[in-house]
RNA sequence: GCCGGUGUAGCUCAGGGGUAGAGCAACUGAUUCGUAACCAGUAGGUCGAUGGUUCAAUUCCAUUCACCGGCACCA
């Protein structure tokens, strides 16, 4: 006799076991017509299972978060219920929900093209016109196994065959096509509306490179046609922030195929770069940092004491001369170590902050260069911090302070942070992981953030915290940094005296907050979407003039302003007004300055915000103290700039 | 690195076994203009690279490089 308790907190009393589609039904036609699954004591669970167990029950919609998962999900279903019609070799491995939609992960002999795409497409809404019933089938692992065998589904056997035996496994049969899952799904396709199919790639079995490569094929799925076209019209709208679009737009910076994964900075894009080198000089001397500098070209053996040859020779740049094998080098820290080196340290020194903004080179995969995100040179603002034991905690807390601090100054405030443990190849022993990934930890909840772990995602040499920011598309980069390091010191004898006069190795924490500067960068430019804020845009204003007669009085403003080290535009063109300011608002430039007759006579300049704001005429005292006010405000973007 | 796609003028893109096309930009001329595009004219390309098939290749085939989308990798 089950007790369903509904949300509402009212009870209902069964004789015998009931679905939860039969509770809906009694709730009301609507319900149960618009009912994808049920939650049942927290867990979700098909609308045609029975339950035979006091239980409160809430019926899930589309229109409930949950309700989206599921219908993702059986779309999933879907694309094999279309795919295995259409192509009846193919084999079915998994097909999972992902932020946004789904994807199944398929074998088939012949690579899908994009018009196989739009087949599969059709196929799955002719699918959906059916409104067939998804009927489940709860069996055992045998059974299970019998049924994939007979369908010739290996993938589907290899997975059953990792399943615990005493496990019962749902089977869902769409029509003809028979799919496995944990479920739930929708109870039938009239739920399955809008989606639409995005892509196809390839990915290897099980997220494994030894491994068979499989088509991936990817769909998106929403609740409503609305919501569906809504993330469509987000996405192309994210395509215009792409940095590497409005890199070239606005001559920031190109790359070519001679240097791949290596850019060259134009003269605007290197006037950001300049500037956030500036801002972070600052930054450092403020934070007790002392910068230095050292080789990009450094001996094998070096690297070899550092243990990164062993790991990473491949993926490093090398280059010989008079038999000896040097390493381009792929990062700072050994080198910052035989700065550390030299001379005798004591105790009452420490923490010794050692900074560069030290420009690297990886060999990273051809297939993984992406824009200014992924480079194989790029510059990390890096820096060594060599500390006690005792000194790590309040050195990682001040960290994360100033990496919040420096965030916020540029607007960003979606910050994912994890930390990422020891992974299967690394060095130093168990304790000393423990010791390291616990003082990590501590640090971040002293600070009540929201983290998680990232379990094996650590540096060979020591866990790590990262802090990373989305790109337009969602994608995650990380940039900020700081890892502790128990071994790669003692690796390369570093030692101070302690207050007991005995030899010890200091800790070195690596750090970094931006990352490295061309990541940054790009980051900027698409959260911007190029409309960089005063104190960083490349040019701060440009100064037009509407007829030849006012040129002078252009030229004068322009060296003014320059000279007292705004970064200003010239722009005497005989062109119409309309026009230039066309141009230079398409330049994203913050501020246009327009000198015509009417300024002349009354010794003013009126000022036009990119945003299409007049800002009517100024004194030249109001135009300094409206310049200077935008660029103090950083990255906190006004109705004005 | 792996799977798939793409590569044509400065940019965005069309085309296609036999003199290579558009828009914007550029250049020249005219225009002196009031808050997002004045008009007229001119010039511009080893069709990513290499090899092959062919009487003939930018087009077809192969190889290769780079880029794009994923996957794997990311000290």
């Amino acid at each position: 006799m089950p007790t369903i308790t509904l949300p509402d907190g009212s009870k209902k009393v069964y004789a015998n076991a009931i679905t939860c589609l039969e509770i809906a039904e009694e709730i009301g036609a609507g319900l149960a017509k618009a009912a994808i699954a049920a939650k049942v004591n927290d867990e979700l669970i098909d609308l045609t299972l029975p339950i035979n167990h006091d239980a409160n029950v809430s019926i899930i919609t589309s229109k409930d978060k949950e309700g989206i998962g599921i219908i993702r999900h059986s779309f999933a279903h879907l694309i094999g219920h279309a795919v295995k019609q259409i192509y009846p070799k193919a084999k079915m491995a998994i097909g999972p929900i992902i932020e946004d939609g789904f994807y199944y992960d398929i074998d088939y002999e012949k690579p899908l093209t994009p018009d196989d795409l739009k087949i599969i497409e059709e196929r799955m809404k002719e699918l959906i016109k059916q409104n067939y019933n998804v009927v489940i089938e709860v069996v055992n692992k045998e059974e299970a196994r019998k049924t994939f065998e007979k369908r010739n589904e290996p993938y589907k056997v290899e997975i059953v065959d990792g399943i615990a035996e005493h496990e019962t496994i749902k089977i869902y049969k769409h029509q003809e096509y028979t799919d496995m899952c944990r479920g739930p799904h929708v109870p039938n396709t009239r739920h399955l509306r809008s989606f639409k199919l995005m892509k196809i790639s390839g990915a290897y079995w099980r997220g494994d490179s030894n491994k068979q490569m499989l088509q991936r094929i990817y769909g998106t799925a929403w609740a409503t046609k609305k919501e569906l076209n809504e993330y469509l019209e987000k996405l192309e709208e994210a395509e215009k922030r792409d940095h590497r679009k409005l890199g070239k737009r606005l001559s920031l910076f190109h790359t070519q195929e001679e240097s791949p994964g290596m850019i060259f900075w134009h003269p605007k894009g290197w006037t950001i770069y300049k500037t956030l080198e500036t801002y972070l000089t600052n930054i450092l001397n403020q934070n007790g940092y002392q910068e230095v500098k050292t080789p990009q070209v450094v001996d094998r053996s070096l690297w070899e004491n550092s243990g990164h040859w062993e790991k990473f020779k491949d993926d490093m740049f090398t280059t010989t001369s008079e038999n000896r094998e040097y390493a381009i080098k792929p990062m700072n820290c050994p080198c910052h170590i035989q700065i550390f080196n030299q001379g005798l340290k004591s105790y009452r020194e420490l923490p010794i902050r050692l900074a560069e903004f030290g420009s690297c080179h990886r060999n990273e995969p051809s297939g993984a260069l992406h824009g200014l995100m992924r480079v194989r040179n790029f510059t990390q603002d890096d820096a060594h911090i060599f500390c006690t034991e005792e000194q790590i905690q309040q050195e990682v807390s001040n960290f994360i302070d100033l990496v919040f601090a420096v965030y916020k100054d540029f607007g960003f405030n979606d910050i994912i942070i994890k930390l990422s443990t020891r992974p299967e190849q690394r060095v130093g022993s168990d304790q000393i992981w423990d010791k390291s990934e616990q003082s990590l930890a501590d640090a971040l909840d002293s600070k009540k953030l929201n983290w998680s772990y990232l379990p094996g995602e650590g540096a060979f040499y020591g866990p790590k915290i990262e802090f990373s920011l989305k790109d337009c598309i969602n994608r995650v980069w990380q940039c900020g940094t700081i890892q502790v390091d128990f071994s790669m010191p003692n690796r390369l004898k570093a030692t101070y005296i302690d207050e007991n006069n005995d030899k010890k190795t200091p800790v070195m924490l690596h750090r970094a907050i931006l990352g490295s500067f061309e990541r940054f960068i790009g980051i900027l430019i698409e959260h911007y979407a190029g409309n960089f804020p005063t104190w960083l845009a490349p040019i701060q204003l440009a100064v037009i003039s509407l007829t030849d007669r006012n040129s002078k009085a252009c030229i004068e403003i322009y060296k003014f302003l320059s000279a007292n080290g705004f970064r200003v535009q010239l722009d005497l063109r005989n062109e119409k007004m309309g026009y230039k300011i066309r141009e230079h608002t398409l330049d994203k430039i913050p501020f246009i300055l327009i000198i015509g007759d009417k300024e002349e006579a009354t010794n003013t300049y009126s000022i036009r915000t990119r945003n299409g704001k007049d800002l009517g005429p100024k004194s030249k005292e109001d135009l300094i103290d409206l310049l200077n006010t935008s660029i103090l405000l950083k990255g906190v973007i006004t109705d004005d700039t």
